[in-house]
DNA sequence: TAGATTGTTAATCGATTAACAATC
DNA sequence: TAGATTGTTAATCGATTAACAATC
């Protein structure tokens, strides 16, 4: 479909372009250029000169970039429709945290549904969205185009509910667990374990 | 210090191989090899062999590792002490979750202190740790060897803490804003942004 | 025109993979 | 010994950086 594959160092460093980009908007700065975003952003002045040709290709010499273009080329990337949609399964504390998280209002994911297995917190409202049970997933991915799953469960239960995921078709997983998961390469999981990320940290910061 | 520099690459690793690790000493398995570990965690036999060896170096031809002290011979390249110990600062949601985090209790990071700027906060107890004033962290960190500070705080104090975080001596910062946090090269930083994250999956599925 | 910026081509660097000799 | 595993050396691949020509 679309055939001009961004490699997964430059996906790493999008969301920093948009960051940046949605700031100059806010001060209606009109335009940008490879030049001031590599000094502002800490990175090479090359790496976002290619970065940026290969994201939008409509850089113009002496000029550069017009600022609300390129942050449109970026969105387009993303997504091709209004939202992205996504489901929280597992309404314990982490859970709970991602439904209240105070970036999500001015951004273009929107939580449509919270899953969990516990009887005692279906039915209830958490950041506008009724918690259902787990169960319901599939059936309710048939209706709602879900896009991304984030799961919040404890650890024993994360690749069973993977499955009930992938077996909804979505496509694209964010796991909070610190287990592996298995799935078809053709469906996307990214992982944030804390204590993954404290170990990483303290071995850079024990063997400097 | 220690003259055995690690890749970035392998540190990225290092913490899929202790789980795994953590796993087999929980089966009481005593020996594994590099073809074993690679195919358990989906990688490549001699990507595998080549961390081990850099790591451990301990691995004997024909027999492969003593799981014990592989285990051992990684956590030595994370710390030297028995625990690392970790500060959370900002008491909101996800600061709370963060400290009843399910995992915290079996792992070697220990939550020494929670700090935040509400002066409603101040002397709650949470998860058996009392709220100090942000203002107290420099003195605290003098009497406790803090290694490890969790930025949970709006977007817009974000740098404020991680300069006070710097100052107080701490070298490794975990952040779950969205901003780019400038700090010196001797200070290791990794950033949580959940927006980033989801935005990075959309960006994968929408290019398949 | 001169300066600033672009995009591209070539060189370098680092990480992964392949091939293979060494060894318990 | 033969097989399984190790560690190492060489080849490949991908990402970054350097050099430079093109252009508004």
């Amino acid at each position: 479909m679309c055939n001009k594959k961004i490699p997964k160092s430059v996906i790493e460093r999008i969301p920093l372009y948009m960051n940046y980009l949605d700031k100059l908007i806010e001060k209606d700065v009109q335009m940008t250029s490879s030049t001031i975003i590599s000094q502002d952003l800490g990175l090479g002045e090359v790496q976002v000169r290619k970065d940026l040709n290969l994201i939008s290709g409509n850089g113009k010499p002496k000029i550069g970039y017009y600022v609300k273009d390129l942050r449109q080329d970026l969105e387009s990337l993303v997504r091709k429709k209004e939202y992205t949609n996504i489901v929280i399964i597992g309404a314990g504390k982490i859970g709970e945290a991602l439904a209240n998280y105070y970036n999500y209002e001015d951004s273009k994911f929107k939580l449509l549904g919270i899953f969990d297995n516990d009887n005692h917190k279906i039915g209830k409202v958490m950041d506008g969205v009724t918690i259902e049970h787990i169960s319901n997933i599939k059936e309710f991915s048939k209706t709602h185009q879900v896009d991304i799953g984030i799961i919040c469960v404890p650890p024993t239960n994360a690749q069973e509910v993977c499955d009930k995921l992938v077996d909804s078709n979505i496509k694209g997983i964010l796991n909070f667990t610190n287990v592996v998961l298995n799935v078809d390469n053709n469906v996307c999981v990214r992982n944030v374990d804390i204590v993954s990320l404290l170990t990483k940290i303290a071995i850079e910061i024990n063997n400097e």
